[in-house]
RNA sequence: AUUUGUUCUCC
């Protein structure tokens, strides 16, 4: 069973759900053992593809077919909704699972979360947050990093910073996708002073820039016509060991 | 073995 689900896997990392669907086809008629992974991985290769329907349509052949959808089950299609920009649907989903038995996790709410934060719904993410912390659900260092995105998106950099400072001087350890985030929202306003002073407290809290967080830098350099920088910028990530790709 | 957050390209 783990082989079938790595090929399936496969199959829909390389775009090419319909041979991992066409494969689950041919394994039900054989009367093959099959489990819930197998479901997943095909439900989440659809979504990947903008295929939502399909995921709907496979997680109700599932059930009747006696397999008990699971958190990644449900968690792939609040993805789904999310990513056709259906906020309303994942959230209905969201209540449809607050009241069964698969309750949201952390993965739900960041998905929900990070989702209305690109649109640019912040105070319904800021919602969304709230609420998993009245159910006793933690937001985690993805779940601040998501809001950070949202408040830096509204130009709320205050705000965003608090909330660094808050996920620091709590039990929350930003990681280098917060700093990289928060470097490539300020280098696209223009901000990039702010973006190297961020890099630099990444560094004094124990973080190494990577090659993300200096690409990010360089269009900042590039896009405001600092092209001296970059190139000084170019010769500084060679020496750090980061040279440019 | 399957689910959530960062750069560039396309829009």
């Amino acid at each position: 069973l783990y082989s079938i689900s790595i090929l399936v896997n496969c199959y829909c990392n390389l775009g090419r759900v319909d041979l991992g669907f066409s494969l689950l086809g041919k394994l039900l008629k054989l009367g093959y053992p099959l489990n819930v992974v197998i479901f997943n991985t095909l439900i989440n290769g659809f979504i990947h593809i903008g295929r939502l329907d399909q995921s709907v349509k496979l997680l109700d052949k599932m059930v009747e077919l006696g397999f008990e959808p699971d958190m990644f089950s449900y968690n792939s299609m609040v993805k789904g909704f999310c990513r056709r920009g259906d906020n309303v649907g994942a959230l209905r989903l969201l209540k449809k699972m607050d009241k069964g038995v698969c309750k949201p996790d952390v993965f739900t709410y960041n998905t929900i979360v990070d989702s209305l934060c690109k649109d640019r719904l912040l105070s319904e993410a800021l919602e969304i947050f709230a609420y998993m912390r009245s159910k006793g659900i933690s937001p985690d260092v993805v779940t601040y990093t998501a809001l950070i995105r949202g408040m830096c998106n509204l130009g709320r950099w205050k705000q965003a910073k608090e909330l660094l400072s808050e996920m620091l001087g709590n039990n929350i350890a930003p990681d280098i996708i917060t700093y990289n985030t928060l470097v490539d929202m300020l280098c696209k306003e223009g901000m990039v002073d702010d973006a190297r002073a961020t890099i630099d407290l990444m560094i004094e809290n124990g973080g190494t820039p990577d090659i993300i967080t200096y690409n990010a830098l360089l269009d900042g350099y590039c896009l405001c016509g600092r092209m001296n920088e970059a190139s000084k910028l170019m010769d500084l990530m060679v020496e750090k060991g980061c040279p440019p790709d």
